[in-house]
DNA sequence: TAATCGCTCCAT
DNA sequence: TGGAGCGATTAT
């Protein structure tokens, strides 16, 4: 850091703010202090609101340095926001270290970083966690209330007082009815005074832990002093989340913080509950489906230490933790943990540097780890623990592959499997279905000349929905109803190729009818809460679940006997690298749903390659031979995690315009690789994306690769500031992805 | 990024 | 001649 100045301790030039602004450029902006203020160290980290150009904005203070006498007069900023810095510490340096990481500039990093109204100049919020209770007046009236949701909260209330959390969880919609009661002076909210430091009396639970999990616990509590990386490597079912529970317990003794990342469907009430129920402090939940201002509360509860625990999203690895302890990154591999737009940071990967800046260990948990982070465990950057036999009474699944060549298909089921569904029914237990992919089919086709529905702004068919009469795009989000006739010849014989969920749906009801078949997939639940209410109803009774990723994990369901996972061939066969490490991840993941509780499950895997290198892999060796034959290939096609990748990607409604940028930014970077990295640093392209018209654009991309990190930051940092001055970037519509998930 | 400036085109 | 529409410019 530059020198700074504090005009209050020693004369010398009037110092000036140096402002991080939210806008695309690179670079800070100097103001004159707001009226009233002068700029002093401690202000760095605090929001200021600022003139530029025609607009106001809100920037945070990355410095405090003096006035450069030779620039002309900076703007007076208009106000201070902030008392007290947001960020500081570590957070302030964790994220100057994302900023350069993903060379983003630092006011989008900072903006990120925030929930919308402190994003906006809103003050921190009130952070008290509230309760309400029945005042005496309404111990009075209870007997007296009508039936209704009133009552039913007082009733509820009339036992012990609740927090607003346990409200939720136990009475959806109670806020009209608190609000009913609250004006007839019945109920009333007071502050709960949140235990700010030592748990020392939080009791560590008597649950019996395994062998594994007690070595796994007893690793993780040795680390607690100082920062460590654990790999918690755990089928299905082997009790991964006790083992958590237990080291948040230990920190919360200790009078710490802990944090937990989960995938953004992970997050279900039930995974909440059970958090709730076993540590004995409130739980602050953070994901997508709160609203502005309950982020903007936790994220204050967070920054004051009231939050001890909070679970939450890939946001959520932005929350200031000044009294951190230990930070947990549930099913690390999962790709949701990945940003896709604006600031492209990993959620885990940024979890294991403020872990290390904060000097607390980290704990990455999954059944099917990423081969990045077995890459680790094997080079001795983190500890490998193992949970090998699942917990309890639980059995592992058989598997067993079914060969559908030469097999007639209805909706793309064979007679086996129709035949496992029937018998697992007649047993008394759950059958799921799987199949990602949504819509009724993926495929219109004219049987008569081979015309198929293609969206006019994608490079993509477009999905059949509604049972064959819509069309509808899921890369752009077109609609349209689908032809009677087909468009090009006029001919009748439109046909539906394929079958996605709701073919499948369609196909079982008529097989098995009077059962239940519940279809879940991001057609059939729109709102988040949506599915639960969906599974609760569909109960433990014999039934059928048809559905895509969203059913893979999360959601107990302990009487599911058969898992048939259908269509999984285009996944053996896909261009991207990563393609057969992700099936085998959601193979093994859907599997493990199988037969958690006392009963046997049987895991059916459809396929016209029964033969085929992943399957006999996973069949015979488990996710674990898998990885290690998957990480031999990449070494020897030098692909990550050996070696280390940054892609600019462009987009323009030309082609040529967008080729001619990168084209440029490929000469910009030659020019700046060092001499001594030329003969290792490799640029591919400009090529077009896998999909190369998406939404009437057309996209191409630049792959830089290099095995060594500090290379590929090298020549980007020395060439990003020419890049961006490019004329034909003003063109198009371009960004940088470094370490990119999907190579398109 | 987003607001603004200034150029061209063309309807009035 | 006004102003819609578009591309270029610029931000302390």
């Amino acid at each position: 850091m530059p020198p700074t100045s504090d005009p209050t301790a020693s004369p010398g030039p009037p110092a000036v703010w140096r402002v991080a602004v939210p806008v695309p450029l690179a670079r800070l902006f100097d103001y004159l202090p707001a009226p009233g203020e002068q700029a002093r160290d401690a202000h760095v980290g605090c929001r200021v609101r600022v003139p530029f150009g025609s607009r106001e904005l809100v920037g945070v203070i990355a410095q405090v340095a003096p006035r450069d006498p030779d620039a002309p007069e900076p703007k007076p900023a208009l106000a201070l926001l902030d008392g007290a810095p947001l960020f500081a510490g570590e957070l302030l340096e964790s994220l100057q270290w994302l900023a350069r990481y993903t060379h983003a500039p630092l006011g989008e990093v900072f903006a990120t970083a925030l929930p919308a109204p402190l994003r906006h100049g809103e003050p921190l919020p009130d952070s008290r966690s509230w309760a309400w209770r029945l005042t005496e007046a309404g111990q009075t009236a209870l007997a007296g209330l009508r039936a209704g949701k009133p009552r039913a909260l007082a009733t509820l209330l009339s036992r012990n007082p609740l927090d607003e959390d346990a409200l939720d969880d136990a009475s959806p919609g109670w806020r009209a009815a608190a609000r009913a009661l609250g004006k007839r002076a019945l109920v009333e909210r007071y502050p709960l005074h949140a235990a700010p430091t030592a748990h020392a009396d939080t009791p560590i639970s008597p649950f019996t832990l395994g062998e594994g999990q007690r070595a796994a616990v007893d690793a993780v509590l040795a680390a607690r002093d100082g920062f460590a990386a654990l790999l918690l490597d755990g089928v299905t079912g082997s009790g991964k989340t006790e083992v958590y529970l237990q080291a948040i317990a230990d920190c919360l003794a200790r009078g710490k913080q802990a944090l937990v990342l989960v995938p953004e469907i992970g997050l279900t009430p039930q995974t909440l509950a059970r958090f709730r129920a076993r540590l004995g402090v409130p739980v602050h939940a953070l994901h997508s489906g709160l609203s502005d201002g309950e982020r903007a509360r936790t994220w204050a509860a967070a920054a004051r230490g009231d939050a001890r625990v909070v679970v939450g999203t890939r946001s959520s690895v932005f929350l200031p933790l000044p009294e951190a302890g230990l930070l947990v990154v549930d099913e690390e591999h999962d790709g949701s943990f990945k940003q896709l737009d604006g600031i492209r940071y990993h959620a885990r990967d940024f979890a294991l540097v403020r872990a290390k800046a904060l000097g607390v260990p980290v704990l990455l948990g999954s059944a099917t780890p990423s081969l990045e982070s077995l890459r680790n465990a094997q080079a001795g950057r983190y500890a490998h623990l193992r949970l090998r036999e699942r917990a309890g009474v639980a059995l592992p699944p058989s598997v067993r592959v079914v060969d559908v060549r030469k097999r007639p298909l209805e909706a793309g089921l064979s007679p086996e499997l129709f035949e496992a569904v029937s018998q697992a029914l007649a047993a008394g237990g759950q059958v799921l279905v799987f199949k990602n992919r949504r819509g009724y089919a993926p495929v219109l086709l004219c049987h008569d000349c081979g015309w198929s529905a293609q969206c006019q702004r994608c490079d993509a068919p477009m999905t059949v929905h509604a049972g064959g009469h819509r069309l509808q795009c899921h890369h752009c989000g077109a609609r349209r109803p689908a032809p009677n006739a087909c468009p090009d010849c006029g001919g009748l014989a439109l046909q539906s190729q394929g079958a996605g969920t709701e073919r499948i749906e369609e196909a079982l009801l008529a097989r098995f009818p009077g059962v239940p078949v519940l279809r879940i997939d991001r057609g059939s639940t729109q709102r988040r809460d949506a599915m639960e209410a969906m599974l609760a109803k569909f109960g433990r009774e014999p039934g059928i679940l048809v559905g895509t990723q969203m059913l893979a994990k999360g959601h107990d369901l302990p009487n599911l006997t058969l898992v048939a996972v259908v269509g999984i061939d285009e996944g053996l066969f896909s261009a991207d690298f990563r393609a057969p490490e992700k099936l085998a991840q959601l193979l093994v993941q859907v599997a493990g749903r199988a037969g958690r509780a006392e009963k046997a499950g049987l895991v059916l895997l459809q396929t016209h390659h029964p033969e085929h290198p992943l399957l006999a892999t996973l069949l015979s060796g488990g996710y674990g031979a898998f990885a290690q034959a998957e990480l031999v290939q990449r070494e020897d096609a030098g692909f990550p995690p050996f070696t280390h990748m940054a892609m600019f990607r462009a987009e323009a409604t030309e082609v040529t315009v967008a080729n001619a940028f990168l084209l440029a930014a490929r000469r910009t970077l030659e020019a700046a690789v060092p001499a001594a990295d030329a003969s290792t640093l490799e640029i591919n392209g400009p090529l077009p994306a896998p999909m190369p018209r998406r939404a009437g654009y057309q996209r191409t991309q630049l792959l830089i690769s290099a095995p060594d990190r500090r290379q590929l930051h090298a020549t980007l940092t020395a060439a990003l500031p020419a890049v961006h001055a490019l004329p034909e970037a003003r063109k198009v519509r371009w960004s940088l992805d470094v370490d990119p998930v999907d190579l398109y």
